[in-house]
DNA sequence: CATATTGTTCATTTTTTATTGAACTCAACG
DNA sequence: CGTTGAGTTCAATAAAAAATGAACAATATG
């Protein structure tokens, strides 16, 4: 792709061919529409949002589909049968899933008589955003306080101009971070599903 | 890198030569430690944790550096003068400015006898988070009401085993759509500064 | 108008990030 | 304990995204 900022300004775009959309561009086209894969065309539209949402996100695609694939399923499913459903590699669905698991997005449930690891989805709204928050947004929010302070260290053994408006700022950064550690509980409390 | 998710289970590391840090590495290193860009050492590290935040919210780290420098800076800044402290190219600083007008995180700023577009950063939390809510969050979650619908067209004609729980998946869905919109003025709401 | 100054665009290049899959570890099972 | 099945790791590769900079407006200025 050009310089193009793939910020909003303008749709993304593919660079080669014209190519196959995502999660497998549908094939036949009857209205049942099933493919090789077993994903109606339905599931796989569904599974693009969260594709969207990984990436808005800042996710890999992987993730989206992953999380997408377990969230469209009743029964749980084993990686195997994911990254076949998906059809993509097995690292990529394991380093997706263990992704997933570290932020409570999926967790694995015991299934009599199978050997491997089946997952289920993280349904709730609130549980989600509960897990990301604490494993995506706490530590930098965290980590703010302390490279604000080795900024004041900076600061203080200076003296110029710029001196005064780097306190203002170094103070804002700081007002900032109290308040959006401040936030994430209220988001919490608003979303309750 | 190799197949790493980027995604906070490790810390991103560069795969080149062991390089230079963001904005221009220190050099010297006194006290006051001024460079040819003539950036203090205090504002480069100010501008690192924009850098940083740019990328956690998926934007490319020239937008966070040239947010950064504005933030930093009580003088407006023309595009050259922000290519030249940063020491980035043209077309970035150009696409930088353009994204964070987008979003109204900067603005231009008439300077008298001055041809050039003159630009100071929005120093509100509160309008900053407005601006990237109004473009960036909103548009996508007002696409997903019709993303949803056609999606419950396409289990209209469907009728397998598999539509009771799709259903209730886009019935989900809508449910968070909703909620996330509902979301959006508590946040304004909260944060006041 | 010619010219200089400012800013934008976009093909190309560079850098970063994600995916793949063969080689591995680790249990469970017989 | 050897073998099989499940899962992880990571070097290599592919894909995507960002940065560069020359060519191109567009506008002011003499």
């Amino acid at each position: 792709m050009s310089q193009e900022l793939n910020v909003g300004l303008r749709r993304p775009r593919r660079r080669g061919s014209p190519q196959a959309d995502r999660v497998h561009a549908k094939t036949g086209g009857g209205a049942e529409s099933r493919e090789e894969d077993g994903l109606l065309e339905a599931e796989r539209a569904i599974i693009n949002i969260f594709v969207d949402a990984a990436q808005a996100l800042g996710l890999p695609k992987s993730v989206g589909e992953i999380y997408g694939l377990l969230s469209c399923s009743q029964e749980p499913l084993a990686i195997d049968d994911i990254r076949a459903k998906l059809r993509i590699s097995k690292g990529s669905t394991s380093q997706g899933l263990r992704f997933l698991r570290n932020i409570r997005a999926v967790k694995t449930l015991y299934v009599v008589g199978d050997r491997r690891d089946n997952f289920v989805a993280e349904r709730s709204l609130r549980r989600l955003l509960a897990g990301f928050l604490r494993e995506r947004v706490v530590p930098p929010l965290e980590n703010g306080e302390e490279r604000l302070k080795s900024i004041e260290a900076l600061l203080a053994e200076n003296s110029g101009e710029k001196k005064s408006i780097l306190d203002e700022e170094v103070h804002r950064l700081r007002t900032w971070n109290r308040k959006s550690k401040q936030l994430l509980p209220v988001l919490l409390k608003f979303i309750d599903i």
